[in-house]
DNA sequence: AATAAAATATACCGATTGGTATATTACAAA
DNA sequence: TTTGTAATATACCAATCGGTATATTTTATT
């Protein structure tokens, strides 16, 4: 990596909880400078702009919570055990994400859906590349017998999307993490009722 | 109303759909003289700071929901007839909801749990509201024998919230209001299948 | 109609915004 | 070790930010 590759990705990464916070219109390049001690010249050597620090910087956050909700999954065999497993990452992790500001897809959605249009392609993409993961693990299911061949992967997989984004918006603002429990608990629920070959 | 009192109000409703959509940080006081044609003097005549218009601008955005939904719940009689009007007010409304900027409950939340601190207990407190009222729908449901005694009624209602913030956001964002019918929908699912007495 | 008070408008404030042009420094190749 | 280039820092810009002090207008009371 050459040492503006290397300052770039500095940059995203004491950038990215400072977004995933503030939002993009709270975010500004003062707080960049200061989480990162560079300069703004720095900063526009870099980067373009402003926009083009919070698309990278989406882009590292939905890749980050990828990776780490991906190890939960790709630990288990069983489409059963790697629904699960989607429960148990935020059962075991919520608090880190809590830290970090919450969801990234679900704060950039909502502030980007009637303001920031630049940011609305990046984020339908990745919520696109979501589901069709989740999806992928209940196509597997089938395959395997676990799940019922007639079962709309796509379906189900942006259920358990809404599940946990409002799970997470709801013990966010009320400080509760049990209202997130209580929301992928209900993932395993409907597999269990609806996914499941009886 | 005396003179003053009704600006106030007019400020009020010309800025809602303005904070709704845009944000409170997005939101600037300009957008507010813009959206009033009013001058800075009389915004800060009648509130003492931007903060203020927020607060105030939320407590009615959410009572106008509060009103709209509950001329559809209202309507009804029985408490299943009651939780399905819910779904059929998304049904029928979601497009007006999304006009207005989605629903101010969840974007103010996503705004405000890291941000905006003066704004955390009127949302909070918006949420408690809305979830016993929906709870009283189900204890009224456990009354009439329509739903089982066993029911925590808190509970549901918070899932119920969850399915619908869920759907707004994903429907929203990726302008495909399914997403929004299909969690409602399943409002109604859980209803015939866990609250309903077999 | 005169007057007091309430409401609104005007004009300004310092601070901060995102962004740019230029100067300086760090680095790699010769 | 010199030199060209890439990377970073400095200094500045106009525009806008939220907010305030004061002037003007509108309204209600007498």
């Amino acid at each position: 990596m050459s040492k503006a590759e290397n300052t770039k990705q500095f940059i995203i990464e004491k950038s990215a909880p400072i977004f995933n916070k503030k939002g993009y219109a709270g975010a500004s390049l003062n707080d960049i400078i200061d989480a990162t001690g560079l300069t703004k010249g720095s900063i526009y050597g870099n980067f373009e702009n402003k926009d083009e620090v919070a698309i990278a910087v989406y882009q590292y956050n939905v890749k980050g919570f990828q990776k780490r909700i991906g190890e939960y999954i790709n630990a288990k065999k069983t489409a059963t055990e790697k629904i699960t497993a989607i429960a148990e990452y935020y059962r075991d992790n919520w608090k880190k994400v809590f830290e970090r500001g919450g969801c990234p897809v679900l704060n950039a959605s909502i502030e980007a859906d009637d303001n920031l249009p630049f940011l609305k392609t990046p984020i339908q993409n990745s919520i696109k590349k979501w589901a069709e993961s989740i999806a992928s693990i209940i196509e597997q299911g089938k395959e395997s017998q676990e799940f019922k061949k007639s079962i709309e992967a796509m379906e189900y997989a942006y259920t358990f999307i809404t599940l946990i984004e409002g799970g997470i918006m709801l013990a966010k603002i009320t400080n509760n993490q049990q209202h997130l429990f209580n929301a992928v608990d209900r993932i395993v629920l409907i597999m269990n009722e609806e996914l499941k070959r009886k």
